[in-house]
DNA sequence: TGATAACCGAGACGGTACGTCCTGTCTTACA
DNA sequence: TGTAAGACAGGACGTACCGTCTCGGTTATCA
């Protein structure tokens, strides 16, 4: 990979430093300002960088917020997994509830929300957030669900993409369209609805 | 109400022409220019309208968006009611099969990211948007639900906002995050998934 | 006067009130914000008059300006007159000065400007101000002037129009250009070198 | 001078190419449609420029109509001077008989109009204005008296500064205020007047 | 060990849109 | 009919950013 970076060329001479300045100051100006109020003018400003220099290397305002979420994520990287106990219950009621105080923290609030509005309107930028952002998450959450079906757990035919959107889509709209309160408890009843059903069981 | 009208005195001067053409212009524009290039000034020029006029009306553009998808279902309002067949797993079906069908129609796609979008970022608008244009259609869901339970088709013990939200959540989230392919067959899969849970039915 | 006031029939229900505070208001305004920021809408404002009850009577600012100078005016007129104490060095140098001590009144100062910038860019104005305002003025220093040629003052084949503006043009001038101190000492001088001439005499 | 140009570094910048189209734009347009109608917008238009660009360099309208009118007088600078044939008399009216026909010159008229209103609501544009247009201009008038009183023709104790007021107030005046026909007869009854004062010669 | 080419900061540039203010006209309700 | 009030279409204000550009200055590679 190191030795590639010669032939692209240009890239090699890129500045790290500036690289991290403008992500860090755009993820900070977003929290600050809010995203009608974020401007690569700002952006630039705050990371006393040139303009040009944002232009040249992202192609969107999205994009550089895109790659402040992705360099958040970088130091913890590794293999991450989610909790598996046994009782699959317990786990997914336990993620969830991490997923609703994240979506709670005042600190990734207005950033997430500015992502997701850009990747509303832009279908690379939602390309790049299913592959880069969205995907290995989604795959870490499908494995549980998967050793889960294994272990008898969850029905053999169950399409694990489907059990995976209907147990964090209600979550995401709740925090997107704030159509409700996003508690622990909420995220609670969602597990429990959707591990045994709508239907009365027998 | 109508005879206390004239106490709000200025309201009354208020040009029903120019509302309309400013809420047509708006709907039709964000379509033809799309959310992100969508100004008060594009709007009021397309609607023959000075821009005071929509300042003086309107506290947001997300405001204008909302009022223009308002009028669109003025017309069709009376007591409208979803199918009950007695066969909730088809009639659910054909609902949400509706519901990706009007996601999906190109003439609805982008106003209404628009106005989630402008949803996303204003409290205002999203409590509006909840009491006014989602509450109306959440209870017509809601109480399809409740006619099943009461037939003994669902749990006795379900909590109809989850099982609504589980229902169209994951619809709403594929299409805003373009996290997927948004078909038919995903709403029927939603549903089934749904309706028996994820976990083995004995 | 009185009578034929009903032939132009529409002007007999003028309200008073209204012009009077329309007329007080522009002076005062004009004051207080300058000539670039003195606007209908706030005139209207200031005297709790409707804006279309200045835009019936008035033809323009500049004409309400006018007029507001025409009712200070009106308390004083019957048959002011120049003093003519015999000694016509003396009595212009006192007119003079009295004339740049009006010029320099803060309360004058605005206003003053206001109406030269209209009549500098209104013929209509400039007419009604050469007939009205400046033509008794100018009439009254001529007389003077006339008087003092009789007696053989000044020389018997003067114009006393080009007289009256040489003496008080400089005066005007350094006023609305700024184009120097305007003093008392200033008005002595032009009388003296008005009178004498700038030849050497003799 | 043209060393330490780089010092003030930002300056270095700046387009001439704009500047002159904005100069240009701002003398035409106020000349093709009034002082009333002249816009920042308008001329921003005209030049094909933006609005920026003009905020970014003249503090005010007035400047930039005074920066035009420096324009205008670049290429003739050199040793102007005013004639001097000997005859003061017949040198003063061709003198004022030019300044007669340039204000009555339709080319000039609308400008110099324009910005004798602005200097006369902006100090600042006013001592620029005595600094840099008129102050040359009276220094020569000045230097042409000056001559004429070493050569015995104007009275030795003649404030210059006043005489100059007297020769041309006058006419600034009757043009501004349209006080009446400005002729080349009304010019040379000024200076016979002014030269041979008021009184009675002998 | 220069030459040279890309990056960098800075920020001017032609533009678009903002949200406000005012214009002159029109409409409503009252006296 | 005149009036206070104020909505209306329109247009300019002065500001903020857009995305492009040009300017010197600084590396970092190749001849």
């Amino acid at each position: 990979m190191t030795t590639l970076r010669k032939a692209s060329s240009n890239a090699a001479r890129r500045s790290e430093a500036s690289r991290q300045a403008i992500l860090t100051a755009a993820f900070d100006l977003v929290n600050e300002v809010g995203y009608a109020k974020l401007s690569i003018e700002g952006i630039a400003a705050r990371a006393g960088v040139g303009k040009q220099t944002i232009y040249r290397w992202w192609p969107s305002k999205g994009m550089v917020l895109f790659d402040a979420f992705l360099m958040l994520g970088e130091g913890s990287d590794g293999e991450a997994v989610l909790p598996d106990t046994g009782d699959l219950e317990a786990d997914l009621k336990a993620v969830l509830r991490a997923t609703v105080a994240e979506l709670n923290d005042p600190r990734y609030d207005e950033p997430m929300r500015a992502l997701n509005t850009e990747i509303m309107h832009d279908p690379a930028l939602a390309a790049a957030y299913a592959e880069r952002l969205d995907g290995p998450m989604k795959e870490l959450k499908r494995q549980r669900l998967r050793d889960a079906q294994r272990a008898g757990q969850l029905a053999d035919d169950l399409d694990l993409d489907v059990a995976v959107e209907m147990l964090w889509g209600p979550l995401l709209n709740r925090w997107l369209q704030r159509g409700g309160p996003l508690t622990s408890e909420y995220a609670d009843a969602v597990v429990e609805t959707a591990l045994n059903g709508l239907r009365p069981r027998r």
